[in-house]
DNA sequence: TTTATTTTCGAACGCTTAGTCGAAAACCTA
DNA sequence: TAGGTTTTCGACTAAGCGTTCGAAAATAAA
């Protein structure tokens, strides 16, 4: 059919748009991302971005939900495998950091972005739902990983948290970002997440 | 002198100022922080802003400065006190939440806005030398940690790194920021920081 | 009270940027 | 090739915001 071709094709400009939105953002930062900026970087006139998308937030909100949705579908296989909850959760901490590393920029757009936008529609988007069923298969992981002596006896939330904190820290943080490899990661939890 | 008094009252007038400032920071987020609404949050109308400041960066960058310079003053009296390594660590970070808590929208100005400022002048400040004289302490602090076995044997700058991002989720982070007391941090720098 | 100085601020300026319009170009169909 | 449809984009509009201007108000000095 012709109408496939045609929705393909115009499924293909939508993400070479994306891609510009992302090179942007990772060059200019978040505010520094203008729409004539991306349409540039995306070969388009600017006019042109508004025939696919209908404004800015749009755009970014077609960002977080394609970044959740791709790096949800990664960890659920994880997250299905088997093994005891402190090995599923290094597991996806693991996953989380490769797939981190794979494409940094999205990475930093998917965990840095949603702080910055205040706008109702990008902060009740549908990628939300991705990241809070995110937080509660981790959550019930350390649960589990608590009731089962296979990590400290703490509050699983104020663990999540930490976690999520020194995780953050470890992926984004520091000068040379390509310092720290999986192994590093693995080595640190098996540290931090000790039995005792 | 009617010279100092002068002085005094134009050194008033910029704490309001700044004090606005961190208002409507607070409120508005960084991108929402126009000088109008500075301005009406600090009582003057927008052009007077301009009679103490010669820009909003100047006014963002005083802000930094003058919390950092807190901020240190305080934590080189902790520094500087009697311990090993490891309690003069946990002495700075508890020190560190209990200023946190004492005034929240302060320190999350800055620990969050220099990540969001693109300018030289801002990045480039004079408050970036007490961040660097903070971290230097502090990694001291660990590497002595480590030498003494009172930390696990770890390269210092990924524990700090990793301790930083820790820390950072565990105050700032989750939805009931009060849940966390000075206890809890202690405890769970115990649990964490066990030796090996 | 008069004059000089400091302080305040509404209004205007200039620039940036999200979003629109209308027409041209490219493409498809017959 | 002719007529219709899809896609592109330069130019324009409108709004927001940092900054400046000029004059008025408040305060101090004489």
């Amino acid at each position: 059919m012709v109408q496939d071709r045609k929705a393909a094709e115009r499924e293909t400009r939508k993400q070479l748009i994306l891609q510009g939105a992302l090179t942007v953002f990772k060059e200019k930062g978040l505010e520094g991302a203008t729409i004539d900026e991306i349409a540039r970087a995306a070969g388009f006139g600017k006019a042109s971005l508004y025939y696919y998308f209908s404004s800015k937030e749009e755009i970014f909100n077609a960002l977080l939900l394609q970044g959740w949705q791709i790096l949800w579908r990664d960890l659920e296989e994880v997250a299905l495998a088997s093994g005891n909850p402190r090995q599923l959760f290094i597991a996806m901490l693991k996953r989380i950091a490769e797939l981190v590393n794979a494409d940094r920029p999205l990475y930093e757009f998917l965990f840095f972005a949603p702080r910055s936008f205040r706008a109702e529609e990008i902060q009740n988007g549908e990628w939300k739902a991705y990241q809070t069923r995110l937080y509660n298969v981790l959550l019930e992981l350390i649960e589990q990983g608590v009731k089962e002596k296979q990590f400290p006896q703490m509050e699983p939330k104020i663990v999540l948290q930490a976690l999520g904190g020194l995780f953050h820290g470890l992926v984004f943080w520091g000068a040379d970002r390509t310092s720290i490899t999986e192994d590093e990661i693995a080595e640190m939890l098996d540290k931090i997440l000790q039995r005792n």
